[in-house]
RNA sequence: GCCCGCGUAGCUCAGUGGAUAGAGCAUUGGGUUUCUAACCCAUGUGUCGAAGGUUCGAAUCCUUCCGCGGGUGCCA
């Protein structure tokens, strides 16, 4: 909250000094202003002095000093003190008064908290998951789950329109297989065949199941089994991806693309522009043109499509016809081959590469004690999204993915996370969440109220320091919207469930001989209460009541 | 081979140009007649994979090397 401030204020001062230095450079060359490290004893300091000490040839210190002349001469109410350290630094103090002022309405008014952020007039899509409605969602698929189904509702929360969608590849040659392996196992009688390309107890399950509702007379079996195959996995899939508190806006089909002829519109685009050549066969795009290492077949040489075909005319879909204009893609690390050609070929149909963020999220390595666990959908080889769900609970597993960034590749001990009861941090937070409800039960039956004319005084050192975390949530809102990596937010929330434990347990709170002093803690507390549980909303994590 | 990502405390991971590198778990020892002990307080650990380079300043940027994962199909 503190730290644009203090930047423009330094900016500002900066140029009043030093008139011939240009303020875009610096404000591009990076951060000005900085969180003060913990052996400090300011709040917040910028290290300018250091940087522009070869510009201006002269000392750093001197140029500090300087600086903080004119700073403390046009020194606004909410800083308290601007001090000139060793080699240049620059360090600022933030009045406590206008600290407790903030958390006075942070602390009446969840919705101050959302007000720091303006209203975007954009609409971004988030497609994330999109597995193949094949088989049931894996462990694996938790983490692009989590990760985007965060990444939206922060980012609806920082003011933009989001429309959360999921991909279903509902087309080509993983389906048409999908479908004969049902339908083998439901006219085989010999269950125990292997030869199909799908296995796994599901598919039996499957076969058993649509056994009862076909008819056997049907011209195209395959095609019958294999659509209500898709649907019952489909319907499975949003059964999953609800336990994680997971929902989408859309549900878009790939067989749409076809019925739409939206692959013809676009092979007609691309040849129009020369991207396409006929050789081998077979029809090509030639993304070599465009700096890749090689051309990538649209076409195969039996005039069935690829996969990159249907994803070109999907994204064609998504920034054409529904006329998106940006567009985040949450991709799992083996599709990071494809992110180069798909942007060239959006690229060379007019859309501005900066419009299509394609976020790649590691591998979940799972691990069973010592043993590593292989997903494989074909083989059947599973440990299920549901499975591990209805073991670890949403919550856990929520803040177990949401803590890791997307470009860590993580282990997922089946076994820890089991047993990660008490352990696990979220219990900790949701544990702060429940102390501070029951507290503030407590003070209304004391007949603490709070109100608009309330007063929070800070007199506490652990007072300020929750008050200087709690005003640091925009700014980590902030860097999850610029990186679009959500796992901020957890660290965060820690943070500060932490500093409020302890504050609980080193001083009484509602003091039946001080109403006056009460009423400020109770009204703080408020403050720390809002914070908490709209980070707990943002990682759509429980807040319990109770524990 | 080439392309992408990663390598930080015993373990799982934050930190990607600034000041003495952090958190959780694990370890060890203490704490409650009290607003919830799923809590608090104390406890020590680092060749930031290695070597060079850029910089006033590097875990962070560049180069090379080592290790791990993924990609490199007219599979998805």
């Amino acid at each position: 909250m503190y730290i644009q401030k203090i930047q423009d204020f330094i900016l500002y001062s900066l140029s009043k000094t030093y008139q011939n230095v240009d303020l875009k450079t610096i404000e591009n060359d990076g951060p000005i202003v900085q969180k003060s490290p913990d052996s400090i004893k300011s709040d917040f300091g910028s290290s300018l002095a250091l940087r522009l000490a070869k510009l201006l040839k002269k000392p750093p210190i001197e140029i500090a000093n300087n600086l903080s002349t004119f700073l403390n001469k046009n020194k606004p109410d909410f800083i308290d003190e601007i001090t000139v350290l060793k080699p240049g630094y620059i360090n600022f103090s933030i009045n406590k008064k206008d600290i407790a002022s903030k958390l006075k309405n942070i602390a009446l008014e969840v919705n101050t908290l959302k007000k720091h952020f303006d209203k975007q007039s954009e609409t971004i899509q988030i497609e994330f998951v999109s597995a193949n409605p094949t088989g049931p969602l894996h462990v694996g698929h938790i983490r692009g789950a989590v990760y985007g189904s965060a990444l939206s509702k922060v980012l609806s929360f920082y003011g933009y329109n989001m429309k959360n969608e999921y991909y279903v590849n509902d087309a080509g040659n993983q389906i048409t297989e999908f479908g004969e392996s049902i339908l083998n196992k439901i006219l085989k009688s010999n269950k125990d065949d292997t030869s199909d390309s799908y296995k796994g107890e599901y598919i039996l399950d499957l076969a058993n199941d649509i056994q009862k509702e076909l008819n056997l007379n049907s011209k195209n079996l395959t095609k019958e089994v294999t659509k209500i195959g898709i649907n019952k996995m489909l319907t499975s899939i949003k059964n999953d991806l609800s336990k994680l508190n997971v929902k989408f806006d859309e549900w878009f089909h790939e067989s749409q693309l076809f019925k739409d002829k939206t692959l013809d519109e676009v092979i007609k685009k691309l040849n129009e522009k020369e991207f396409i050549s006929q050789k081998e066969g077979a029809t090509w795009f030639l993304s070599k043109k465009l700096g890749d290492d090689r051309d990538n077949v649209l076409i195969k040489k039996d005039s069935s499509h690829t996969y990159f075909f249907s994803d070109i005319a999907n994204h064609y879909n998504k920034f054409f016809i529904r006329n998106f204009n940006k567009v985040i893609n949450i991709w799992g690390a083996d599709h990071q081959g494809h992110i180069k050609r798909t942007k060239l070929a959006m690229e060379s149909l007019g859309v501005e590469s900066e419009n299509l963020i394609i976020k790649i999220s590691q591998m979940v390595t799972i691990k069973k004690g010592t043993e590593i666990v292989k997903i494989s959908k074909r083989s059947g080889e599973y440990v299920t999204l549901s499975e591990i769900v209805e073991e670890v609970g949403s919550d856990a597993c929520r803040y177990f993915f949401l803590s890791k960034s997307p470009d860590t590749q993580l282990t997922f001990d089946i076994e820890l996370a089991k047993s990660q009861n008490s352990s696990n941090p979220i219990f900790y937070i949701q544990y702060a969440h429940a102390r501070l409800i029951k507290l503030l039960e407590s003070a209304k039956k004391a007949k603490i109220e709070v109100n608009k004319d309330s007063k929070i005084t800070i007199d506490s050192e652990k007072e300020l320091e929750i008050g200087k975390k709690i005003l640091e949530f925009p700014e980590m809102i902030e860097q999850i919207v610029k990186e679009l990596e959500p796992h901020h937010i957890t660290r965060y929330c820690l943070e500060l469930a932490s500093l409020f434990h302890s504050y609980y347990q080193s001083e009484k709170i509602i003091d039946d001989s001080d109403n006056e002093i009460s009423e400020s803690k109770i009204l703080f507390c408020n403050s720390v209460l809002n914070t908490i549980r709209q980070c707990l909303d943002l990682m759509m994590i429980s807040a319990p009541k109770k524990m």
